[in-house]
DNA sequence: CACCAGGCAAGTA
DNA sequence: TACTTGCATGGT
């Protein structure tokens, strides 16, 4: 599949469409790129707000660091995060994660944004815990890396765009939108996070438009 | 009451 | 390869 004008013509429309509407979303909302990490794993399968009140629970312990979760007991970060379900799974992936950052670069994000985006997504996928989505949250919004994220809104949408089938990979839906929009870190954020508002404001249904949805025309 | 939320891993067929 | 299930809470 190579590159098709149309399709960019068409993606290009449709981020302008959703850019009217909701204007500039500033995602990721966080004070450091660590804050981001986390939250990338809080927010597995979990509805944004209940992962700000897990995130502010380790920040008034002052425990959002790298270090504080790598030495703090698992059944206490458990509690900390409890807001955000899975709280034992996720006090694992949080650690896991944060010991990743500790060996790479001694939790200076900012030796890690200086690495290949592709080895360091492999570096990501073998942690456990860290799936596709979450190492493509960490690599653009945490280290800046132009890479799309991909979720269940997404994916929605295109399909019902005509743009991907309902059932294609993850890979595959990334694969078409690094071929056919800009490669640049502040533009993919935007776009996915526009997605992701369009979707939570339009597309509750599992099925058709909404009346009101910017993109029912397109 | 059912169902979803900015998923992932491990197990099964 | 392609499903299925466990993980847990809070909101609608």
């Amino acid at each position: 599949m190579g590159k098709d004008p149309k399709v960019e013509r068409k993606l290009k429309k449709i981020y302008g469409l959703l850019e009217k509407e909701f204007g500039d979303l500033g995602w990721w909302p966080a004070e450091s790129g660590f804050e981001v990490i986390a939250g990338a794993v809080l927010t597995q399968n979990t509805s944004w707000k209940n992962v700000e009140k897990a995130i502010k629970a380790l920040k008034r312990d002052g425990s959002l660091g790298v270090n504080e979760i790598i030495s703090m007991r698992a059944p206490r970060l458990s509690r900390l995060i409890r807001s955000a379900g899975y709280h034992r799974v996720k006090a694992r992936r949080l650690k896991n994660i944060s010991r990743f950052v500790a060996d790479e670069c001694g939790g200076r994000l900012g030796k890690l944004k200086k690495r290949d985006v592709g080895r360091l997504r492999e570096a990501l996928l073998e942690v456990n815990g860290i799936g596709p989505e979450t190492a493509d949250s960490i690599l653009l919004y945490a280290l800046d890396k132009p890479v799309f994220v991909v979720d269940a809104y997404t994916r929605r949408i295109f399909a019902r765009h005509g743009l991907n089938p309902e059932s294609a990979a993850y890979d595959e839906v990334q694969a078409f939108v690094h071929e056919h929009f800009p490669c640049d870190a502040a533009k993919l954020k935007q776009f996915h996070a526009l997605l992701v508002e369009a979707a939570k404001a339009f597309c509750k249904k599992k099925r058709g438009h909404c009346g009101r949805c910017p993109l029912k025309n397109t």
